[in-house]
DNA sequence: GTGTATGATATGTCTAGTTGTATAGTTGCT
DNA sequence: AGCAACTATACAACTAGACATATCATACAC
């Protein structure tokens, strides 16, 4: 019987500490190089083990920066993860949500033909991340007609939410008129953000969204690690 | 083996941004501070992929100023969209379903849970695939409570659809009770069965329907081909 | 009005540190 | 001999932060 392998024996040690709480989710491990003196072996020993937890979805790498530990994606319970997948549909939105930027600029002509404005119209495009326990769970790239509501952009920077934002230009009311679903895969900065594997699949549904007007408020794509969340229909 | 570099999704980003006339000639780009949040990735590195295009030729970058748009290229290579748009209520109950197989065996825990009998209890499993326009486009697994129903299997295998199918054996009316959808990557199985590449992104949908009587009648997943077909949700 | 000083902002450059990858070599077991 | 685990080294890609330098808008003096 060949003993144990020391990678393994590393993963472990690592596993459970993570598991006991010595690093919690968001922190970043030690250098590899720090991890590598402590146990006394290569860097590439250590980057075998680290690896291992990183297929385990326990941390993920980033080259660079460090490698960071993960949130377990929790198992909601039906009753809970139904609501809370019910409220992101319905709302649009979901809890922990963090803009990465907002840019002003003309609208091309498939964006003002989907948000009913002029080419050339002012359009506010927002880039955000939203999290769920800490953990990063969706990617959205929304577009706004600014034209229609001066302001919004500032709004959208300012506020924590759309609906907030939406509001403080006088939208009060608004509702997702359609919505279409299709996967794809990550590409290099979409798995950067997500803390994903580059290719890992994405559910990405791409909606459009109405005020009480009639006219279209909002068109916006969301990329979902679908690793971590579902999206729950129910009749 | 190696994972196309961060800073080439970035500058294949921008210069898709640019192509689609996002930022038209003449304008300026974001700032670099502001793209690597949007990115989430360091400075330095849309720099190098601000520094592509300027090697190119679409951009130019003044110290101080900010980096602007040269010109806009014609047209650019826009990636048809030719996709089939089917109504997610379908889902699974495409045209020209061509049954591969059924088999009858025992339903185990998890089935005879979602199906509501008992472990042990026969199971009939429906695997089919669905064209449009004589092209792959979904992949099914059906599961059925043949328990509550004698002789849907051989119904399965002798009728073209789903509904004929459970009509014979008495069922006239059924509803989707839910779907559950997220994303993954093609198998090699399912890869060839669909006509794509192994790794290709599939929609996953996971459904329970529900007989007249309010016993579910049918538990199914159907992975789609997310390049040929997109569910569109309407409101 | 015109010119100038100033502060905020933008790109350019430099240094140091961390992970990713490739190649080659060593050790121990079967 | 062959294989697997591990070591050793080097370089590439990316992060982090600091600082230099150019530009622009504004305010202020004249």
């Amino acid at each position: 019987m060949t003993r144990t392998p020391i990678w393994q024996s590393i993963a472990t040690s690592l596993r459970s500490a993570i598991a006991e709480g010595h690093y919690s989710a968001g922190e970043k491990l030690p250098t590899e190089a720090a991890l590598s003196e402590r146990f006394g072996v290569n860097r590439h020993t250590v980057r075998h083990a680290i690896r291992h937890l990183a297929d385990e979805g326990l941390v993920h790498a980033r080259r660079g920066a460090g490698v960071f530990v993960l949130a377990r994606p929790l198992d909601y319970p039906l009753s809970e993860r139904v609501r809370f997948h019910q409220n992101l549909l319905a709302a649009g939105r979901l809890p922990e949500k963090s803009v990465l930027s907002v840019e002003v600029h003309a609208a091309a002509e498939d964006d003002a033909r989907r948000l009913k404005i002029a080419p050339g119209d002012p359009l506010a495009v927002s880039y955000s991340l939203s999290f769920a326990d800490g953990t990063p769970v969706a990617l959205a790239e929304s577009r706004f007609p600014e034209v229609r509501h001066p302001g919004l952009a500032d709004a959208l920077r300012r506020e924590s939410g759309v609906s907030k934002a939406l509001a403080a230009v006088g939208v009060e009311d608004y509702v997702r008129a359609s919505t279409r679903l299709s996967a794809t895969s990550a590409t290099a900065t979409q798995a950067l953000h997500l803390q994903l594997r580059e290719g890992a699949p994405l559910l990405l549904a791409e909606s459009i969204s109405v005020a009480g007007d009639g006219l279209p408020i909002e068109h916006g794509q969301t990329w979902f690690a679908s690793e971590r969340i579902t999206l729950t229909l129910d009749y």
